[in-house]
DNA sequence: CTCAATGCAAAGTTTTTGCACGGTT
DNA sequence: AACCGTGCAAAAACTTTGCATTGAG
């Protein structure tokens, strides 16, 4: 495999979604970014997201409506998104039952089963709000 | 809201998304029907498998490859995406686990997570055969 | 008759890629 | 010097949308 070199770019990508705990899309990771290196292309930043993904140090979450989001949190959790606004958030689940999950989906998958991006759907609070005040009208 | 109509181009989209275990995407599902309507529109799929997702008569799966999938089973169950070929697998959990998961997650989601779009990712057997070959050259 | 659904094509969004040049090793 | 990474722009992949027409109620 080709070997890796560093890069200002990639090492400021990695900085950010590793302080950030917005799972960022690429294009907010873009915006961000540019303000240390006005000329990063956006390619740039996807080939740095899918890279580092592919190494293990981010996760690509799929989001139903709207791009992908990134996560440089590393300790294996699971995430949740609202189906609503499209954001995710972490989800802090008790150790127990994700390794009984884990063990039941790894049956199927043969021990390869990554619980850094197990996902679940639903509403959060914020858009709950939004709703609850749009229904009384 | 707008008053539901009667389509045959719907209701063979709905029937296709019934019977088949593959979580086909869009296009694969236009494929599908364009046998029976050769004339059906990929914009025609998209409308109708959006609106059925609206309507909770199918699901739909984001994928971190490729497009969204679609899955008409609608008994509560998760999902398991391999990262290597893209396929979504139906996984059986069980529900005492599911359960638990869910009530972990509900705690921050309010009693709105769907329990039809919680989701792993993993690698399946078929792609594990072929990694595995690969590696040995 | 009314309005939802369709087919078609154009446009929108998100992501990838080819290429020449600059940076790291 | 070798070759990886970048910036730029074009292209690809996926999805939505406007509009005239067809079809259900």
């Amino acid at each position: 495999m080709a070997t890796l070199k560093y890069s200002r770019q990639r090492e400021s990508i990695k900085e950010y979604l590793s302080k950030t705990r917005s799972h960022p899309t690429a294009d907010s990771v873009y915006l961000h970014v540019k303000e240390e290196f006005p000329n990063i292309s956006l390619g740039t930043v996807y080939r740095n997201l899918n890279l580092l993904a592919d190494i293990g140090e981010a996760v690509k979450i799929a989001t139903p409506d709207g791009g992908d989001r990134f996560d440089g949190r590393t300790e294996p959790h699971y995430h949740v998104v609202c189906t609503s606004c499209g954001n995710v958030f972490d989800l802090e689940l008790d150790p127990q039952y994700m390794e009984a999950v884990n063990q039941t989906a790894n049956q199927y998958f043969d021990g390869t089963i990554d619980n850094h991006t197990s996902l679940f759907y639903g509403t959060c609070s914020e858009c709950l709000k939004k709703n609850s005040s749009k229904d009384l009208k």
